[in-house]
DNA sequence: CGGTATCCCTCCGGATACTG
DNA sequence: CAGTATCCGGAGGGATACCG
């Protein structure tokens, strides 16, 4: 008993920070590498695995997934021999770009300062 | 032996993802709560473990010393009875807070459109 | 007041092997 | 080709007790 505060109740999480709730859609180590490669081409599965610096497939298919679910990407399934699935941004999930940017743009700043300051 | 990739090199990660570097940043459960709460005002230790909610006293103080040696916060320290130590953000710590809003922004939009299709 | 030190356990995610 | 299934190690992070 006595936690440092009471359990976090829904309102807490919503009123202070919808910052999170984006970080928990393109956060983590694979997601960002994926968005930024769909961006450009709608992309296979293989491709985006060998364009990922050693990511198992297990994670792929486990980051795509989620993505998948949370209306980002869209994944195409064609039934031939052999099976071709391509994976692209929804038209939603392209709303994300912008803020994909800003990140990047602040990103190079940072390593330039933390550049020169060493 | 024959991993899915060669092991990642530097000039991988550095063309490829800026966004990484801010994520490692401003990323995780706890940093963009603290860093929403310090944008309005400056803030004493305790004040902010309060306002967090649920944080042991162990995790606010390796947020926010990574936070200082990223140089996003500054850490003023007064050596009274009892002892005051006070954080706020630096001024390069400013330049991240648009981002943050991106972010929140999104962050709004993904949760109406998520709301709405349940 | 503003932290360390310590213990402990979950779960993230890597490696490898196998399948429709 | 596009994935599952399974095993497993290690870092991340919670709870609690104590210190200057």
């Amino acid at each position: 008993m006595a936690t440092y505060n009471k359990t976090v109740n829904e309102n807490e999480q919503r009123c202070c920070c919808p910052v999170e709730a984006t970080l928990s859609v393109i956060g983590g180590k694979w997601k960002p590498l994926i968005l930024w490669h769909l961006k450009e081409n709608t992309m296979r599965y293989n491709s985006l695995q060998q364009v990922l610096p050693g990511i198992s497939p297990r994670m792929l298919t486990k980051q795509l997934r989620e993505l998948e679910n949370d209306g980002i990407v869209n994944r195409e399934m064609y039934p031939e021999i052999p099976p071709r699935v391509e994976y692209s941004l929804t038209d939603f999930g392209r709303t994300i770009i912008p803020v994909l940017e800003a990140l990047a743009q602040w990103g190079i700043k940072y390593t330039d300062q933390k550049g020169s300051s060493k």
